[in-house]
DNA sequence: ACCCAGAGTGAAAACGTTGTCAAGAACTTT
DNA sequence: AAAGTTCTTGACAACGTTTTCACTCTGGGT
């Protein structure tokens, strides 16, 4: 077994209190017993025994990140990210990928309530309310994105899609494009609605067009992007510029019209969502909406630190902007409709 | 606080002891106070504390992967299914991103023996010897790849590099390419060192020339793939065919050749390794060398299994075959050399 | 001489479980 | 009726820490 630290305290001749005086750098002892304890620290190689600490002050010091596809580019930089910042602070991350279940999704909070984590970060909108209650529940702080409220110990980071979507179709719009079509998320979930309408609003309030056959449904992966865009230009009139609800649906549509023989952007515009680094590798490269990692992350971090102060305390609204990137997939509208 | 066995123990009018058979499913409690009990445990929505059960039998049921670079889709595929892989077996996974620095490696290994982790799987290779040793010393079993060396609970799976090798180059020799060239991982890498002795040998034993010029290093991502892409063509001789070290790296080679005005297959053809989602995706699709994330995983889990069975035990060598895919961004030779 | 403050230290309780052991109750077997 | 068995249960120690409290010194002020 390791040695624990009544070892070191025998060793030294001392108690453990003193020892444990030692390891957390009181200064209630003398600079030679300190001297001496921190020396066979050393040379026993001794780590304290996280559980025990746990236990004692019931802080598991991780976090959790509950994300729905670990696969989108998207999430994975994120939680590198969110990764980092944990351990400048002395936390660790743990994951939970759900591929979209929302059993996967109970199942991961059950495990999360099991092993005490300090926090949920809940990536997945595919959420039920209740279960983000058993959390709070059990005094555990939770962050949620794009779930339109709050509750005791439960704050929600809210993705500025309005004015993404009003930068993308303002960019598009300049371009002279007057019909629009749009790929969005995953029929049912509480983002895809959001991004949807917030095309909707933006598209009317620039007093630009859409209609019913060029707004469709996608799955936020590339497959989603693909059928979407073929959907779209099965009809007898087409929009000469797309709109898609993420980076990957984007990419799908690329990959369609290429395989249609449309070129992008003469043909056709496509514009995205996330700014993955893929969105500067493809071909073109994608005009997109960029969400900041470093910022986002930072807001989970700070949603959860809020919450752990104080758990009955009501949750945070927190606004994460996001900036158009303009690169080669948009271009002027095509003059002969 | 969330609510302990005793409390429960109390309110059903029992010990401790019965509250953790009923909950261990212990066959030495009636039906009829297990039922009590289990109603109670219902109603206040007990759960268990693990810090404390791991503290009583020194296990923690985490297990830990330190990956080089998060962004790698081929680590993130290997991380989910690893990841469920672990939850069908009642663990947890924490992860850590090293960003390809060694300090970082060292800093998250100290991390996981603070965690009292019960296994590590190491996917990195700039590891050091020395940080492996702590962690064993430590009693935490460790599995590493292509480190080509085992220890007392230290096991290491080989992917068959020298096999995919020989399977692309056969292929390309069947296409009747005779020059190949190769980009290769970031300089002083084990990993990088066996994939590009590995494309040395298969060339050689195939009878296929490659020489200086054509054989640069690479970072094991897309800009890396550009760079070594316009190294190799800025030679005033070209070879007709490129073996990448990954397929990011061959993404990377794709996008350059179509800056420089080259068809893929063409004019030249480029293989990857990895088989990564995208490599489906790019376009012309890339033929590369498919490295099963499944039986990957799987051999992740049972190496750590097996260290943690007897720690002091010898570890084990894993086998990982690699299997050529073909896809079309390899064609025929060109004719006019 | 006496008291007091403060510094350094140790004993012991506590955190929430598990597991061992023994005790008691309810049956069998003689 | 005595002596075993078997079944169900409870008391308590243990895991490795932190933290509170009390104790023993020292030295300075009266």
């Amino acid at each position: 077994m390791p040695p624990s630290m009544r070892e070191i305290a025998k060793m030294a001749g001392v108690s453990v209190a003193t020892v444990s005086r030692v390891i957390n750098g009181s200064p209630a002892v003398t600079e030679d017993t300190s001297a001496r304890i921190r020396s066979i620290i050393q040379e026993l190689q001794f780590v304290p025994n996280n559980s025990a600490i746990y236990l004692k002050h019931g802080k598991s010091q991780i976090y959790s990140a509950i994300i729905p596809d670990l696969n989108n580019p998207f999430f994975m930089e994120l939680v590198k990210i969110f990764e980092g910042l944990l351990v400048e602070n002395q936390r660790e991350l743990l994951i939970a990928n759900t591929d979209f279940h929302s059993s996967r999704a109970q199942n991961s909070i059950r495990r999360m309530i099991l092993r005490r984590v300090d926090g949920v970060a809940f990536l997945s909108s595919e959420l039920e309310t209740a279960s983000i209650e058993a959390l709070v529940r059990n005094r555990i702080p939770v962050v949620t994105t794009d779930h339109y409220r709050t509750a005791p110990g439960t704050s929600d980071i809210v993705v500025d899609f309005a004015g993404g979507m009003a930068q993308i179709v303002q960019h598009l719009k300049e371009l002279g494009h007057t019909h629009l079509g749009f790929i969005g998320g995953t029929d049912g979930l509480a983002t895809s609605r959001v991004r949807r309408n917030s095309f909707l609003t933006a598209a009317m309030q620039a007093g630009l067009t859409s209609r019913e056959g060029w707004i469709v449904p996608g799955n936020f992966k590339i497959d989603g992007g693909d059928a979407g865009m073929r959907s779209i230009f099965s009809c007898t009139q087409h929009p000469t510029a797309i709109i898609t609800a993420n980076d990957l649906t984007a990419i799908g549509a690329l990959r369609a019209a290429r395989d249609l023989g449309l070129r992008v952007p003469q043909d056709v515009s496509i514009a995205g969502c996330d700014d993955i680094e893929l969105a500067d590798i493809v071909h073109p490269p994608l005009t997109t909406l960029r969400i900041s990692r470093r910022q986002y992350a930072g807001m989970l971090f700070d949603a959860l630190q809020y919450g752990e102060e104080d758990i009955a305390r009501e949750g945070k609204v927190f606004k994460l902007p996001v900036n158009i990137v303009v690169r080669q997939s948009t271009g002027p509208a095509p003059q002969s409709r």
